[in-house]
DNA sequence: CCATAAAACATACATATGTAGTAGAAACTA
DNA sequence: TAGTTTCTACTACATATGTATGTTTTATGG
């Protein structure tokens, strides 16, 4: 699984969330945001199936329907991972920074040390 | 301040750990893993340089010497915006993986809850 | 069945980055 | 001081990505 670009990732989280859509479709997908041109989501989608992260699932009339080949969770890994890789696999960096932006509160913290105690008890089974 | 690339970042590990450098010693620096060119560094650098990620200090013999003109916490924090930046600033996908991964530990959270309880007693006062 | 609209497909271009070669200047050494 | 080493500065090229244009193909409504 290749890193995915910021556009990339748009893109897979509307297939993600919608399912499969047509290149129409995902284009229309972003709103709010500032919305590339068709054939630039076209181009992407093109360059994302010939690396396997997306494929062609279906023609319906003239055009073609995609659906994700990746899952939102491997993207996701891989993206952490790569960030992780610029400081030689340490946690704590990230850790601080979000800490010290206020983007992590004490809740999230909480619930996440249950997620961890709750995953070492189903390991140990 | 630009997001930093993994070669421009480990650069500036060099600098941040073992300060000024000139363009050998920052290409030496890079033990253990593979060791650009020297010519690489010196484009990279140069980029950096008309980026204002660094600059050049002084001159001695006929080599320049460069410093960093970021700090750390800043490259790190852009980083881990731009990671943010996917997720819609989110940190519950970021902490899942860490778990997940094993990659977080219980110290760590342990640790980082008392940052983020320090953080708040001293914010208080 | 044919005109038209929409989509597909191919191509192109700019920027960022990793990569490295080469020519000339500068400094050190014998 | 002349030769050698070492940098600097410039140039070049490949790949990835965002962006878009133009031409061809395909459906479908009249």
């Amino acid at each position: 699984m290749t890193k995915l670009s910021k556009l990339e990732y748009q893109i897979m989280e509307s297939l993600w969330v919608r399912g499969e859509l047509s290149i129409r479709e995902i284009q229309e997908s972003f709103q709010g945001k500032r919305v590339p041109a068709y054939t630039t989501v076209q181009t992407t989608i093109y360059r994302m199936e010939a690396k396997g992260t997306v494929l062609r699932v279906k023609k319906v009339g003239n055009f073609h329907i995609f659906g994700a080949a990746v899952s939102r969770e491997a993207a996701q890994r891989r993206l952490i991972d790569d960030l992780l890789g610029f400081f030689g696999g340490q946690t704590q960096p990230v850790m601080a920074h979000l800490i010290e932006s206020g983007k992590l509160s004490l809740e999230d913290i909480k619930e996440a040390e249950q997620v961890l105690l709750n995953s070492k008890r189903k390991a140990k089974r």
